[in-house]
DNA sequence: AAGAGTCTGTTGTTTTTACAACAAACGAGG
DNA sequence: CCTCGTTTGTTGTAAAAACAACAGACTCTT
């Protein structure tokens, strides 16, 4: 298993261990490498997963396709990256599948012994422990957050709480955001154009000014006042 | 520790877990019992947390106070139930707060204690760790889960892709739903009069029945090729 | 069986969004 | 400096949602 250390080290999953340490964990972990051709199944959903996969060149896309057939792609799952840990930790039946983009070469691992003790109670496989937990509980506050911006009904409520949410992480009224106007519609799943529209409006009525990826809310009382 | 174990036994995190294996777990943890008044705070906002919380007795809500000082109640926690976690577990920091609802008796426990071993390394101290995984990973599913529908732009969408959930989890095009229409409508994040409304329609166009909770889809191809 | 309370469907109005199409601003590269 | 492609803002229209208000069906209690 050595040979694919490098090209998934960066993968959280894998932080503090070190080549040697893989050695041993991806026996722990009863990693295997397999190969998929473009538009296989990796994970068929409807299963009882017990793997989850590394990525380790190819691309990977998490898909739900609906009773009727339709294809909605959920996430793109570039090298080094994890994905499937969700259901294979949780015990649930996968509702998406993992198909691969074109042909891919991954690293399946057994997620339950990730969580068991080898018999040689190794401190990386603690850290690989450790870092499972992280990336779980990681992807648990990104979907909370977002999930508290998506609940909003309009557009102008999602995006003050964007807003307020990036002005309390930085401790300021000012702030620089990740995203392009696209990416942030996107993110707030709105319409991009009428995004643009309403930020303009939020400007004209006094609530904030920005340029470009930085923006500024007021702190202004009289306007705060009329926030819905 | 001991004498909260009734009150907190049901807890997903104590899945497996008797009372003689808590009283020496709890230590391990660092567990430690707290009371809280009405409306304190329990973990601020803005905060780096290593500690979680079970309540023992009371409620807790987790609200987000936003940048100009409207508060959202975006859960409530009863007695038995985890709260504070993901942060937790993830290091990021909170940006929402832990605030008791009533006058509430908490346990805290120290997250990063859950995932170290203890110096005499425990077969219940294991299964703690394991029972977090599966909250932390539970979670995320359910959380992906509620995404996937409510990233679509339309009432009808929604409904489409929750049905299609429904269908899939149980196999069948028939299948009963565990909300009535109001809870339907919070879930998906839709008006109610609207989404009752919407269901009329798509049941005279066809696409579906409905009886109280029960629901059944059609798998007419006529009707699912003028699917959106 | 009457009455209160809840749940669900219905309707009309107002607000908001999606969509499409275009114009202006910007940036990179020749 | 010019061109091409990208990003962002603008506008109008059609579709959809939110909202409010109400009526009928159902449930539970007394």
């Amino acid at each position: 298993m050595k040979k694919y250390y490098n090209s998934i080290k960066a993968s959280s999953l894998l932080e503090g261990i070190n080549e040697n340490e893989w050695e041993s964990l991806s026996g722990c972990l009863s990693a295997a490498h397999r190969r998929y051709k473009k538009n296989s199944f990796i994970f068929p959903a409807g299963e009882t997963a017990v793997l989850a996969g590394i990525v380790v060149s190819g691309k990977v896309h998490v898909v739900r396709d609906d009773f009727w057939g339709r294809r909605l792609i959920l996430a793109h799952i570039p090298p080094g990256e994890l994905f499937g840990e969700a259901f294979a930790c949780s015990g649930d039946k996968t509702h998406v599948s993992a198909v691969a983009a074109e042909e891919s070469e991954i690293l399946l691992i057994d997620c339950a012994k990730v969580v068991s003790a080898c018999s040689n109670f190794c401190a990386f496989h603690m850290k690989a422990m450790k870092n499972l937990i992280r990336i779980l509980a990681g992807k648990n506050v990104r979907l909370t957050r977002k999930m508290e911006h998506i609940t909003r009904r309009t557009t102008r409520e999602r995006l003050l709480s964007y807003f307020s949410e990036m002005a309390a992480k930085t401790g300021k009224n000012v702030f620089e955001i990740p995203f392009n106007r696209q990416e942030l519609a996107d993110y707030l799943s709105v319409d991009r154009s009428a995004m643009s529209n309403e930020l303009c409006k939020m400007r004209d009525e006094g609530m904030l000014n920005f340029h470009k990826n930085r923006f500024k809310i007021t702190e202004d009382p009289a306007i705060c006042a009329k926030l819905p």
